[in-house]
DNA sequence: AGCACGCCGACT
DNA sequence: GTCGGCGTGCTC
């Protein structure tokens, strides 16, 4: 009260050595169950908004982010402990941490959590090779652009759209596109950051990256705490506009004029976050910067969004022409004939790949299924082998002689006799890249064979692998997913999908245009003008349009057939989607609970007579049963999503409840 | 999440 | 009388 009166009657109160309190709004970075998340501290001195600051909490401290500046509250305050930096953050952030906390319903302290870097208050040991800080900001290299690309950069840059879609087929130069936008960003003063899925198969990209912006920070997840701290305290306090490469956490660095968002494959799922702070990349970028999404296979959504604001630029030529040629063949898996010297791969497939041996040249065959067997029951009394944790099928892995869980990663003694009935009626079903690797050993005895999947190899050894095999040392790839991504091998010439549809069983809105995208990226790897080759595509359904589109590489017909679809099932982008499910330790709770909510959520839209908006019944979730108990979801839909959040924002939290504001699956 | 306060049962 | 069980509620 002193003070007060003094501000009042003294104006110069300094000279009276008074200390003048200013009042400031801070977000902890601890979680604590409260409505708001912003607190009042005092502080005599001045503090900006994004200030990172300790603060007293109860009986601890905890870090802090400032809001803004406030009037003297009628509550005791305490004074906050210091400034952690005297550089704020950028208002790009500040911004972000509260869209986010706003726009997903999620903890502000977890935003920040995922924003700062973890141990900022801990004193680093300055790194002693790290300090040469190379300044030869030499960023005058040659980037030859073709007429395309030209055009594409003129496009992008004259557009008032906000974040704009390049859609370019594999081997159009999406990258030399991206490195001349880059620079006009950094002649402008301003930071650029490039998003990619993951850092170690996209080193490419990331490669020509550097040759031309040798100061650029790469982030990963490989790095050690103390060494994100630094690239982090390097991004806050550097004087000149930066290069950040780096997953969907690299928008948090704090570079203080951020110019341009670079998002590489685009659709790919890992820009959305599942776990708090749940988010997507894409429209967190959206909101922090000019943002370039790149993808040859754009998510059906994006693509309609973009389209609506006429914000797409597509590239439709290959860059470097060549003359090679390739030749793709739909095989039908339900055609008996075709598979007579093997179950898994067709006779057209092993010709193709005997031919690919004799010539010296390579063979990738992609399979999305790890392990020996996915499937191992009783033909007597029909038990299967399920994980006791989670519920889910066990995988045989022959080599180990192991049953493992892929979800949980527990693993069991391989059954001789089912435990229900005693019978010795144990089958292990279906097939994975182990029992295909054996087939393919059976077949090609003499060919030197890789597998790539997460059971070979640990990230240092598969880079390693990966340069022997582009180095030739290998005849046949098998692998999963991991392949199908980034991997340029120049004298592949054969190419074989095991199993075009087997994603298409997911009971998921979108498990149609992930397989669209996957067999896609899989094609791309045999498109690259290197040799003349031959592609196989078996699949059990070879007239389903999205198999078809795809072999054809036809993504303008796929997205009509689509979004026909998605019309039709009002599903995004014609609307915006909330999951919530329910968890209970037993059926019976979960199934009363989540009626309720159901109740609940249908009377709170008739009471405010919202429109557009639908709720499903309550439904079992596809993993129904894991080790924490029962779960059952309800989707709501609407087509303003300002609706979902209000209907969110009148339910009870319970901590049964989960939630999901524009989820990537159902599942 | 922590970490207090608080109000009832077993103990030197 | 006191120690301590963990139910409830708060953190500027």
């Amino acid at each position: 009260m002193t003070t007060d009166f003094l501000t009042i009657f003294a104006p110069d109160a300094i000279e009276y050595n008074v200390i003048i309190m200013s009042y400031y709004l801070i977000a902890p970075a601890k979680t604590f169950h409260s409505s708001d998340n912003v607190l009042t501290y005092a502080s005599d001195e001045p503090l900006l908004p994004g200030h990172i600051v300790e603060i007293p909490l109860g009986k601890q401290t905890a870090i802090g982010i400032v809001s803004s500046k406030t009037s003297k509250p009628e509550f005791e305050t305490k004074p906050i402990i210091r400034k952690i930096y005297e550089q704020p953050l950028p208002p790009h952030l500040v911004k972000a941490l509260f869209w986010i906390a706003d726009y997903y319903r999620c903890p502000l302290s977890s935003v920040i959590q995922a924003m700062l870097p973890r141990g900022i208050t801990k004193k680093r040991r300055t790194p002693k090779t790290d300090s040469k800080l190379a300044t030869n900001n030499s960023q005058s290299r040659e980037n030859p652009l073709n007429s395309a690309q030209k055009h594409a950069i003129k496009d992008i840059e004259s557009s008032s759209a906000n974040t704009v879609l390049l859609h370019g087929i594999t081997g159009s130069g999406k990258t030399n596109v991206y490195i001349e936008l880059a620079k006009h960003t950094l002649e402008k003063n301003q930071s650029v950051i490039l998003l990619v899925p993951e850092i170690a198969l996209t080193s490419q990209l990331v490669r020509n990256f550097q040759a031309h912006f040798p100061d650029i920070i790469l982030l990963h997840s490989a790095q050690t705490e103390a060494v994100r701290h630094q690239l982090w305290e390097r991004a806050l306090l550097s004087e000149k506009p930066q290069v950040i490469i780096g997953p969907r956490s690299a928008l948090f660095a704090p570079v203080a004029d951020l110019g341009l968002i670079i998002i590489d494959e685009a659709h790919e799922p890992a820009y959305h976050q599942d776990q708090n702070p749940k988010y997507s990349a894409l429209r967190l970028a959206a909101i922090m910067a000019k943002t370039i999404l790149g993808s040859a296979t754009p998510l059906i959504a994006d693509y309609y969004i973009c389209k609506q604001h006429k914000a797409i630029t597509e590239l439709t030529e290959l860059a470097t022409k060549h003359n090679k040629h390739t030749e793709l063949q739909l095989i039908d898996l339900k055609n008996r004939p075709d598979f007579t010297r093997s179950r898994m791969l067709s006779n057209q497939l092993i010709a193709s790949i005997q031919e690919s041996i004799n010539d010296g040249t390579q063979t990738m065959i992609f399979h999305n299924r790890r392990g020996t067997a996915p499937l191992t029951i009783c033909d007597h009394c029909g038990w299967q082998a399920l994980c006791p944790s989670c519920f889910l099928p066990l995988v045989l892995h022959a080599d180990a002689y192991q049953m493992r869980c892929h979800t949980c990663g527990r693993h069991f003694p391989v059954p001789t006799t089912c435990p229900e009935c005693n019978n010795a009626t144990i089958h292990h079903k279906g097939f994975g890249t182990k029992a295909l690797e054996d087939e393919v050993r059976r077949l090609f005895s003499q060919a030197r064979i890789a597998r790539f999947d997460a059971d070979t190899a640990s990230d240092s050894q598969l880079s390693q692998i990966y340069d022997q095999v582009h180095d030739g040392a290998y005849d046949i790839i098998i692998g999963t997913q991991m392949i199908a991504k980034g991997f340029d091998f120049p004298k592949l010439s054969t190419l074989g999908v095991v199993q075009a549809d087997a994603g298409l069983s997911l009971p998921d809105y979108s498990s149609e245009e992930r397989t669209f995208q996957l067999i896609t990226q899989v094609i791309g790897r045999a498109n690259r003008g290197h040799q003349n080759s031959k592609i196989f595509i078996q699949t059990f359904q070879p007239d389903t349009p999205v198999i078809k589109y795809a072999c054809e590489g036809n993504y303008g017909d796929f997205y009509k057939y689509l979004l026909q679809r998605r019309k039709q099932a009002v599903l995004p982008p014609y609307c915006f989607l909330l999951k919530l499910s329910m968890t209970y330790k037993t059926e019976r709770a979960t199934v009363q609970n989540i009626r309720k909510l159901n109740k609940k959520i249908i009377q709170f839209i008739a009471q405010n007579a919202l429109t557009n908006v639908s709720v499903t019944p309550p439904m079992p979730a596809f993993h129904e049963r894991t080790n924490s108990g029962y779960t059952w979801d309800i989707v709501v839909k609407a087509k303003k999503r300002q609706d979902l959040l209000t209907i969110f924002d009148a339910l009870d939290k319970q901590p049964q409840l989960h939630f999901d504001f524009d989820p990537i699956s159902l599942l």
